[in-house]
DNA sequence: GATGAATGAGGCTTCATTCAT
DNA sequence: CATGAATGAAGCCTCATTCAT
């Protein structure tokens, strides 16, 4: 995994593989059947493991708010500059090419996470938490800050640091109203 | 531009590019260094001509929301679906083993479109149109979803079609207040 | 080398050596790192050979001429006329663009080669075999007509042949004095 | 000339040579069927003007050993350590590729250069100044430490630098007998 | 005559894959 | 099961040569 994070796909080799995980060239091939089927099961391999945390309820006592923040910000810690954004990135990089792993992680991740989301903000909006009704339609609206800081942290963090937490607070107050408005 | 864009820099063959430009393999070494840097160059060209669009700004005459409307409509409508959307997944793909790149995305681009986009918050906060006073610090608040749309219209529309101009709506109703909330 | 030598550096191709190895191409490459430094490695491992050859002492019985004889009739032998004889025609040639090759011969060959004869010639002079005391300091003087021969045996052979051994005599007079003036 | 004498013939750039001539590659296609013909005339036309200087007769007056140092000297200072001295080695190196270059050079300079050289030493019999009556079948000791001087300064200088001129002057004192032996 | 952009064959090198041990 | 030497297809790049201007 590390190998095609660091370089992508076509420019990984089999031999930094090999070393890394401490056997022989042939061996891979013991176990898969090829690069291309050795990417898609290892970036499988890679994600399962995050999907259950994704899909794992929070704690459901207090407010809608507090609990999309919590989980905003796991998501924020286990992903944002760690090897995970550059996996989330390595997938945004492959997936056109790779088909199988895009489908796949629409099915485990994407949609998961924003039915999740979606009953989140159902929930919100019948308690009056959230007054947009139509936000229910677009849970992607309530993710994608947390997408942009990924990419962010990945990309630009050296040109301009992003306070990732801080636009959380910023993004919550708007959806949610402002904590303080007093 | 198409080849790269198709299939990553690594993957992607000078043969088929001289091919594709009508001109035999050498005489791209007339025109470019080395593979790298015809990479680099064409990244850069294919930018430079939308610098323009995004820094011009909107017709100052009706509201800020107005303008903000416009202007994520027409980024919508030029990226989002189109080949430039691919171009926006290459730079997130090669990013990292392009430092240049980057540089040259985020000196050209991103640090532009946040600037023009942080005027206008700061007019629109002025004017009593957007009542959150933090959003000014965040930019990237406002253009999230769109590049959230971008990415998934690259990646995900076979899985689940995204009407991005909606999903615009609905976040400018979060943003400056729904707009007939009666 | 045969490769190397028949074409020289720049125009020998590594399909033509991998062929008379009978090897593929790549295996040359678990072999050497490059091209050039295949060429300087074996132009090493076949000068290695050869320096003990130069560096052992003649048998210590007669006299310094016939010491001298042996060692010099030895190296026509061994040198001229032979596929050596283009080895030390090929380092001439590309010495220059391989300073490493040139450095290497001149520690490993010349250097010793011209202590050797060195020695001889002082102990000539002791003994008063040789009169000519500057002699000493020039061994260049020895060996240069072999070095002539080796290069007119690869190079103008066809057009007047050569008969090494009888200048070497005439050679041995001038600096013995002749073995019968009478 | 200095183009192939800096790199050898299989290195020397077409581009290179038309830029140091200060005309356009097509240019040089008027001029030379290709690049082997034209190799093959720029070595004949540098080697010319030279043939002269060898073959002109040294002033008769003195000695043999004068006109022999006289000759000598000439050839060291104007080959060795110049960039003659490279076009031997050019010779050398490319002669066995290049036999029309080889013919042209034996019958042009070394045939000419060793037929002169056998007079002077016939002439020198004849007055008594060289008793080795040998010496006449094998003009090329007269002329090996000349090489090897050309050559070694080619090579060899950086390692140990050699005086040529006090070389020579052994040399001659071999043949000729020493100066002042009192 | 002169140019130099264009060509494309050919060379060096890499690397996924195989297979005898 | 594991190895890693060997393979050879394929990619990048160079450069002698051509030819329309």
């Amino acid at each position: 995994m590390d190998e095609f994070i660091a370089r992508g796909f076509a420019a990984t080799r089999l031999d930094d593989i090999a070393r890394r995980a401490g056997v022989a060239k042939g061996t891979i091939y013991l176990h898969f059947k090829d690069k291309e089927s050795m990417f898609e099961e290892l970036i499988r391999t890679a994600i399962v493991p995050f999907v259950s945390r994704l899909t794992t309820p929070p704690a459901p006592g207090g407010s809608v708010r507090d609990m999309v923040e919590a989980l905003a910000k796991m998501f924020l810690q286990e992903v944002a500059g760690t090897r995970r954004a550059d996996l989330v990135r390595l997938i945004i990089a492959e997936g056109p090419r790779f088909p199988a792993i895009a489908d796949f992680y629409y099915r485990e991740v994407v949609s998961r996470g924003l039915a999740a989301m979606r009953a989140l903000i159902q929930l919100a909006i019948t308690r009056g938490e959230i007054r947009e009704p139509n936000l229910v339609a677009y849970p992607q609206l309530m993710i994608a800050p947390m997408m942009v800081a990924v990419l962010w942290k990945s990309l630009f963090e050296r040109h301009a640091p992003l306070d990732a937490e801080a636009m959380l607070q910023t993004h919550l107050d708007l959806i949610f109203g402002a904590r303080r408005p007093q």
